[in-house]
DNA sequence: TTTTATATCTTAAACGTTTGCGATATTATT
DNA sequence: AATAATATCGCAAACGTTTAAGATATAAAA
C-alpha cells in the first residue's frame, strides 16, 4: 500500500482506506476523521464546451478593467458611468465580438421576447397569411416567434399548449382546432397571468383579447351581393354546428336576408364536414327536388372549389344555372373559372392585430383591459356570381 | 440633524453626513470611516415579480427536506439516490405542479432545443410544406422552431441571421432569399460551430448539409413528358440567370432532349423574373415569330398559372394548341382548367429530412460528415400536357 | 478647513439548474 | 473488532446577466 500523507496534519500512520467513489480510491485520517482522494480532476467543464463559448461581459470586464457589473452598465447608458469608461467598454464589446447572452438575460428579467403561436395547420393559406402577419410584427419589435401545429386535432392542441407554457414564452396567439369544445386545457395554463390572444377560431368562455374575422359582415356582404345578383334561393355550405365560423357565418346569412325582407328556408342550410363526400350529399339533395337553389354560397373558398368542381362535373353552368360564391379569398380563388366570388377576410391583418393586442397587454400590464377586435374584410365580385352580367371575357388574363 | 448611531462602534458624535445616493441620506462614521445609509430597502426582487414565479427545485427540496441538487438528480433518476428519496421527490413535484426551467437549464447545458428557420416567405404554399415539415419532425422530438421570413430581401436575410444567431438555437435551417448571391453573413455565423441545414436553394460555397429537390430529375421527366406527347418545340419559363433552382431546371430540360436526340434551340428559353409581365413578354416573342412553341415548360407553378391564363386569355387552346406544364404541384394547379401537368417535390419530406439532417449531425457531433439529400418527387401528369389523348371528362369532379 | 454632494465604480445576490466531488451512515470483509 | 466498500446525500461552483446597495475619490459648500 502506498504511502498517503493526510493533507491536513500530514502523518502516514494514520491513514486508512475508505472505500470507492466514482471510482477513486478515498482516504480518510483516523485522527482529523478527514475524508480525502489523491486525484484532483479537471475542471467544472472541460473541453467539449470551450469552443462553444462565446464572448461574456465579464470578458469585456478584463479586458477593460472594469468590473462586470459596469460593463452591463455602460452598455445600456446608465448615467452612473463615466464617458469615458463607457467608450472603452463600447470599443471592447465590438473588438471581442461581443453577443450578450439571451438566455441568461431572460433567466434574469424573467422575460422572453417569445411569442408562441399554435395554429391548426400551417400549410392553410390562411394560417399562413396570418402566420406571416404575426412574425412581421413580432419581428419589427424584436420579438420571435416560436410556432405549434395543432393538425385540428384536440389532443395535439392540448400538448403543444402545455409545453408552450413550460418554455417562458411571453404571451401565447392561438387558433384552436376544429376539434376543440372544451378549453379546460387552456384556462388551466391562464393562471400564469401570461397574455393569450385568440384569432379566427376564439374561445368565448375565457376573459382573453380576441382577434375576429369579420365574419357576420362578410356572409352579409356576399348573400347581399348574390340577392342583388336577383337569387333568392341561396343555398349554403356550411360547416359543422359547433363551429363558430359557421354560426357567424350563418348569422350574416339570414341577417342579408332579414334586411331584404325575404323569406328565408332552413331547408337551403346544409351542415358539412368540409369534406368532398359531404359536399356532394348535400348538392345532391338540394337537386333532388323540384324547386332547386339559384345560388350557393359556401362557408369557405375551399368548399366553395368543390362546390364548382361538382357542379361543372353535373353540368352545369356557372354563373348562368347557379350561382357560388366562397369565403376567404383563397389564391386559388382567382385561378378557377369562372373566378369566384368571394370575401377577403385579410388574414396577414389578423395575425398582425393580434400581435399588436398582446404588445398593448405588456405594455400597459395591469391597466389593461382585454378587447375584441374585429378585422373588416372586403368583398371581391368576381364572375362566379355575376348571374345578370356574366361576361367570360371579363376573366383578367 | 437626527441622532443617527454608527452600526459599527455604537457612537452618535462621530457621525457625518456624506451626501445623496439615488436619493437616500447617507452618512459615515469619522472613527471607523465606515459608510452606510439608514432606510434599508426591500428585496431583491419585490412584489411584480412574485405572481409570475414557479415552483423550483428548490421548493420541492425544502417540502421534502433534502438538497436542491437531490431534487435534481431524483427527478431524472440519477442511481445515486435512495428509491424512498425518489418517490418523495417525485411525489412533491407533481403536488407542487413543478415545470422545469427550460431557460435555467438551457443556460446550464448549453443547448437550447430550438431550431431556427429562415423562409422567404411563409405563404409561398412550398414553404409552408417545408415549414411544416419541419415543424413536425422537431416537435416529434421535443424541440422547438423558430421562424423568420426574408421576403426575398438578402438585407432582411442577413439581419435575421444574426438576431437568429444570438438566440442560442441548436440548429439553422434555411433556405436563401432569390437576391442573395454571396453568403458572408452565414459564413462568418459558421466558425460558432452551430450546425445549419440549406434546403431547396442552398449555398454551394459553404460545407454544410443540404437538402435538395430533384430538380434535374424532376424538369427532365416533365420535359421527357412532354417530349411523348409528341411535343418538339418546348419553351421554358424559367426564373432569373443566377437562381439555383433556374440553373438545374434548365439542366433537366436540356438533358431530356439529349436523351431523346433531339436538337434543341436557346431561343426557347426564356428568362424571366416571374412577374406576369416578364412572362407575358416571353410569351409575346415567342408567338410573334413565325415557329410557334408547341409546348411550355415553366420552372414553376405560378409561372405556369400565369402562363395559362395568358394564353386563354390570347384564346390559344390548351393543351389542342400549345401544352403547358409547371413545376412544384400547388394547389392551384390542381384547380385550374384544364389542370396542370406538374412535378410534385414532396416539400414536406424536404423539410422532415433537412430537420433529420440536423438531428444527425446533433447526434454524431464531431464524427458527423455533411451530406447532401436529395428528395425524390414525382410527375404528376394532369390535362394541360396530354394533346394526344386529351378529353376533357378526364377532369376530376 | 471641515463637512456635504456628486460622480463613478464595485460587491454580491439573484434568476433556476446541473454536476464534480466531498461527506457520512450503513453494510460487508477480514 | 477493525478496516474497507457501498449507498446516499449535500456543498458549492458554474452558466451569463441584472441590479440593489455599498464604497470612494473628487468637487462643492459652509
Amino acid at each position: 500500500m502506498p504511502r498517503v500523507k493526510c493533507p491536513k496534519c500530514g502523518k502516514v500512520e494514520t491513514i486508512l482506506k475508505s472505500g470507492f467513489v466514482r471510482g477513486v480510491q478515498r482516504y480518510y485520517c483516523k485522527e482529523c476523521i478527514y475524508h480525502f482522494t489523491l486525484i484532483k480532476k479537471g475542471r467544472y467543464r472541460s473541453s467539449s464546451f470551450d469552443n462553444k463559448r462565446q464572448t461574456t461581459i465579464i470578458d469585456i470586464a478584463k479586458a477593460v478593467g472594469v468590473s462586470a457589473s459596469t460593463v452591463s452598465r455602460a452598455l445600456k447608458n446608465h448615467e452612473d458611468i463615466g464617458s469615458r469608461t463607457k467608450a472603452l467598454v463600447k470599443q471592447a464589446a465590438i473588438e471581442l465580438d461581443y453577443q450578450p447572452n439571451l438566455l441568461a438575460q431572460s433567466l434574469n428579467r424573467r422575460e422572453t421576447h417569445v411569442i408562441g403561436v399554435v395554429v391548426p395547420d400551417i400549410e392553410n393559406p390562411f394560417f399562413a397569411s396570418v402566420l406571416s402577419g404575426i412574425q412581421h410584427t413580432a419581428s419589427a419589435s424584436g420579438y420571435k416567434v416560436m410556432i405549434y401545429q395543432s393538425n385540428e386535432s384536440h389532443k395535439t392542441e392540448a400538448a403543444n399548449i402545455q409545453t408552450i407554457m413550460n418554455n417562458w414564452i411571453d404571451g401565447l396567439l392561438i387558433c384552436h382546432s376544429k376539434e376543440t369544445q372544451t378549453f379546460e386545457h387552456l384556462k388551466l395554463q391562464m393562471k400564469k397571468g401570461i397574455p393569450i390572444v385568440h384569432f379566427d377560431r376564439i374561445c368565448e368562455e375565457t376573459a382573453t383579447s380576441k382577434v375576429l374575422l369579420d365574419n357576420v359582415t362578410g356572409a352579409k356582404q356576399i348573400v347581399t351581393h348574390l340577392l342583388n345578383e336577383g337569387c333568392r334561393r341561396i343555398a349554403v355550405i356550411a360547416g359543422p354546428k359547433h363551429l363558430y365560423i359557421t354560426k357567424k357565418r350563418i348569422e350574416g346569412y339570414e341577417s342579408a336576408f332579414k334586411n331584404a325582407n325575404i323569406e328565408l328556408n332552413e331547408r337551403w342550410i346544409a351542415y358539412t364536414d368540409f369534406t368532398k363526400s359531404s359536399i356532394h350529399d348535400a348538392i345532391d339533395n338540394w337537386l333532388m327536388e323540384e324547386i332547386k337553389p339559384e345560388a350557393i354560397f359556401c362557408i369557405s373558398d375551399n368548399s366553395a372549389i368543390l362546390t364548382m368542381m361538382y357542379l361543372k362535373h353535373l353540368k352545369l353552368k356557372i354563373p348562368e344555372d347557379i350561382c357560388v360564391a366562397g369565403f376567404g379569398n383563397d389564391y386559388t380563388g382567382r385561378i378557377i373559372e369562372p373566378a369566384l366570388t368571394t370575401y377577403d377576410p385579410h388574414a396577414f391583418k389578423v395575425g398582425e392585430t393580434a400581435t399588436k393586442l398582446f404588445f398593448d397587454q405588456v405594455i400597459l400590464g395591469d391597466k389593461f383591459e382585454i378587447k375584441t377586435v374585429t378585422i373588416a374584410g372586403e368583398l371581391i365580385v368576381r364572375s362566379s356570381s355575376l348571374k345578370r352580367s356574366y361576361n367570360p371575357s371579363d376573366e383578367e388574363a
